[in-house]
DNA sequence: ACAATCTACAACCAGATGGTTGTAGGTTGT
DNA sequence: ACAACCTACAACCATCTGGTTGTAGATTGT
């Protein structure tokens, strides 16, 4: 596959990936919410603590939550900015279904007169 | 991983999955846009009609698209609805973190002044 | 009738994904 | 000093993913 690649797709590739697990959601929404420690997110799953380790670490990578070291602990807080980036490009789906029933209006307008000036 | 497996979030994982992949995206902008045939998005990438036929099958199985039959041909045709179903989604995510800085201003709030009744 | 076209799906393959355990280094509390 | 805790990462494994080719059925055009 990997077509021309541009930056925009990777970045967008990531995002979506990262979303795609049910696990990493949940992860997104506590962090989202407020600042958690990577071990206090592990205790709320039923696998181990390397596994929501490298969860945190994909959303992590896709920029949709950050790390700050405080101590020994890692908090980890979501980036609602990310967050708000991928709504938009869903919104720029939206645009162009828009733009097809414009078309579409388009084409009644012109077409079911048949004749009729302007 | 396989959490209790609710209804949404498997639907979510079928939506952002098939959304991962920026062939599948691409895609799902064409038949947004307008009906084409399987065969008439197969030419638009560069690669084999069967990859490009399972990555529609993708997308249809998360409900992003509908297919329809017409004579020999499979009409493909981006679903508006799913696509603004998505969008919900990270709205909600939004929703959490706004509830944080809710908190957040709650603490500030009953914090700075140390003393006061109520 | 027959060739061309469109679709569907199976079988196969390399590489990615999501989980595991184990090891090691930094920080904290007693 | 030392045990407990938190994090990071490597190595390993089963399964999934995204691609391929090949086969077969249905529809269309001449």
């Amino acid at each position: 596959m990997t077509q021309p690649s541009s930056e925009a797709e990777d970045r967008a590739d990531a995002w979506f990936h990262a979303l795609a697990d049910r696990t990493r959601r949940d992860i997104l929404r506590r962090v989202l919410a407020g600042e958690h420690s990577v071990s206090a997110l592990a205790k709320r799953y039923d696998m181990s603590f390397a596994a929501v380790q490298k969860h945190v670490a994909v959303l992590e990578r896709a920029g949709l939550l950050t790390k700050r070291r405080q101590g020994r602990e890692a908090l980890a807080s979501g980036d609602v900015e990310a967050v708000r980036s991928v709504g938009l490009m869903l919104t720029e789906l939206e645009a162009l279904w828009r733009g097809r029933i414009a078309r579409m209006d388009e084409l009644l307008a012109t077409d079911t007169p048949t004749h009729e000036k302007d």
